[in-house]
DNA sequence: GAGTATGTTATATG
DNA sequence: GCATATAACATACT
């Protein structure tokens, strides 16, 4: 979504100013590091790996990630809002980087490998081949939903998304991991493929997803979108999982 | 005021 | 090293 966005809006043009206005946001480089290489060269197309948004400008990479609250707008005109937190100036517009929460992060890479080695991110969710992903999965102990929300597993996977996987696969939030079957695993790879692509296709308005998705309404007391229970809510991992008592009990304790 | 929230990272514990 | 839990970060909303 955030890269079609940057795809749309930025790709091809020059950037003539770049501003950093929160520089608790930065994770590498600084203002003056990334006004250097930015300013003045024209964005050549933007890649992105999980959550991770890279801009290819010049020999270098402007670095985004949205973090919780991160949103992007282009501006006619130059006005300010109270949650500003980056802005790059355009021929006549203004991409501009909101973010409340300040989880976001900004920062320049010269290689896209220099962020995944960073970080010790694993394969791109969204492309990520089954062999790969069982291959990951297997050999592991443990939840399945903390290791789906692991970046250093796959990256991509957030804990909607996460949520939205394990109930299109009727697997309880807690089942472990060392109790699925090669071919669950598998299948749990093309989920998450399929849950991000049809999310994606949306704009990410989780309202307009299918009928049978569990983020439709993700809420504790809700009808479950295939047997009309509530939906019940437990804590793990350090993260709210929602899902149906019902529908998602394979695998439970084996 | 309390509780919760779309993410990541550090730290502690077993 | 691994799995797990917790806190921290900063702010908005219910």
């Amino acid at each position: 979504m955030a890269r079609m966005f940057l795809e749309e809006n930025l790709k091809g043009r020059r950037i003539v100013s770049l501003d950093v206005l929160d520089t608790k946001m930065l994770a590498s480089g600084s203002e003056i590091n990334m006004r250097e290489a930015f300013v003045g060269r024209t964005a050549d197309g933007v890649r992105r790996h999980g959550k991770h948004l890279l801009i290819k400008i010049g020999d270098d990479h402007l670095y985004m990630h949205l973090g919780m609250s991160g949103s992007l707008h282009i501006l006619e005109r130059d006005e300010r809002s109270p949650h500003q937190r980056f802005r790059l100036g355009l021929d006549g517009e203004t991409l501009v980087l909101e973010d409340p929460r300040r989880f976001g992060r900004l920062g320049i890479y010269h290689r896209m490998e220099d962020l995944l080695n960073e970080r010790g991110l694993g394969p791109d969710a969204l492309t990520v081949s089954d062999r790969v992903f069982v291959s990951l999965m297997a050999n592991r102990s443990g939840s399945i939903k903390p290791l789906l929300l692991d970046q250093r597993v796959v990256a991509g996977v957030g804990n909607l998304y996460a949520d939205e996987v394990l109930f299109q696969e009727r697997l309880h939030p807690a089942t472990k991991v060392n109790a699925l079957s090669r071919e669950e695993m598998a299948g749990l790879g093309r989920s998450i493929r399929m849950v991000l692509k049809t999310s994606i296709g949306v704009r990410t308005d989780l309202s307009r997803l299918p009928e049978g998705y569990l983020l439709r309404d993700r809420r504790v007391g809700a009808p479950c979108p295939r047997c009309g229970g509530a939906l019940s809510s437990l804590q793990i991992g350090g993260r709210r999982a929602v899902f149906c008592q019902v529908c998602q009990s394979r695998r439970m304790g084996r």
